[in-house]
DNA sequence: CTGAGGTCGTTTGCCGTCTAACGATTACCG
DNA sequence: CGGTAATCGTTAGACGGCAAACGACCTCAG
């Protein structure tokens, strides 16, 4: 029962249920507000463009396109010059939950760290990056090369 | 872009692919090995009992077991005084995985937080405890009653 | 101009998670 | 003793995530 793994992943899962429940109040599901995010920084970007903007992989960002070109927040256009490309294209309805839903994460996360103090949040954000960039490593030792900082150290 | 939640979230991102792929040297999947963990703390469980211990609902509990089942790492018994209830037993398989499954979990835990001294680890838990409660609390509010600790604050 | 190889998005199939609905069984009250 | 209510596990269906296989398209060498 490891400690730090074990309080992370329940704190994961609590802020997970959070946003979930914060992202319904404006009738989306908790992963389809950072597709629309990553729209609403580039408009028109392409599934691979989004998924590596998203850290996820191609499928993952077809399958939430799908719904939510279903549910009217996107519309799916292929790319003149290159027939393979598929290019995500915001609705009105996409764009128009950009400010509610901003702040609405906002506000979450003013919520979820109101305990706590200025400096304990830098050392929460320092102890994390360091944490995010040990296991990173780790899985790049004969794991899946990230492409994100390799040799830009 | 909140800081908090987009770094905790993609840090849990890396952590669970680092346990995936350690587990995967055993031959487990990632959830595998903390339902293995719940059995070999109190081996004869229900789904209910396990799933409570986990913060897990009992359909996952029940999805994993069959699986696992199929694995040969754990069977089904009914209870004899109540037959609503039905008890997961380690086999052999799954009680060997115990000593390295364990280590490993160590070891991963203690790789990803080499990077920390002392007081950042503790720095750190304190303010993940306090953001997993703020959550957890915010969650209470029209939300699921999770029973952990209501009054008990 | 043609063929081989690389680049995309998509499909398929699995894992983990949740909610909702269902069926079986037990417990409790009259 | 009987019937309703509570308790369980299971099933069904959805979402988000991944890897692998596939098909369409572009590129580039020849």
């Amino acid at each position: 029962m490891p400690e730090f793994l074990d309080l992370h992943g329940r704190t994961g899962k609590a802020l997970r249920a959070l946003a979930d429940e914060a992202m319904r109040r404006h009738g989306l599901h908790v992963g389809q507000n950072v597709l629309l995010a990553a729209l609403w920084e580039r408009d028109g970007s392409t599934p691979g463009e989004v998924a590596a903007a998203l850290h996820v992989t191609t499928p993952t960002v077809v399958k939430m396109a799908t719904r939510m070109t279903a549910a009217g927040l996107l519309t799916r256009v292929r790319d003149d010059r290159d027939n393979r490309l598929v290019r995500l294209w915001l609705t009105d309805a996409g764009r128009a939950l950009q400010g509610p839903v901003e702040s609405e994460r906002r506000r979450m996360e003013d919520a979820v760290t109101a305990d706590l103090t200025d400096a304990e949040r830098e050392h929460l954000m320092s102890a994390l990056t360091k944490i995010h960039r040990s296991a990173t490593e780790l899985l790049g030792a004969s794991g899946p090369a990230d492409h994100d900082d390799p040799a830009a150290g």
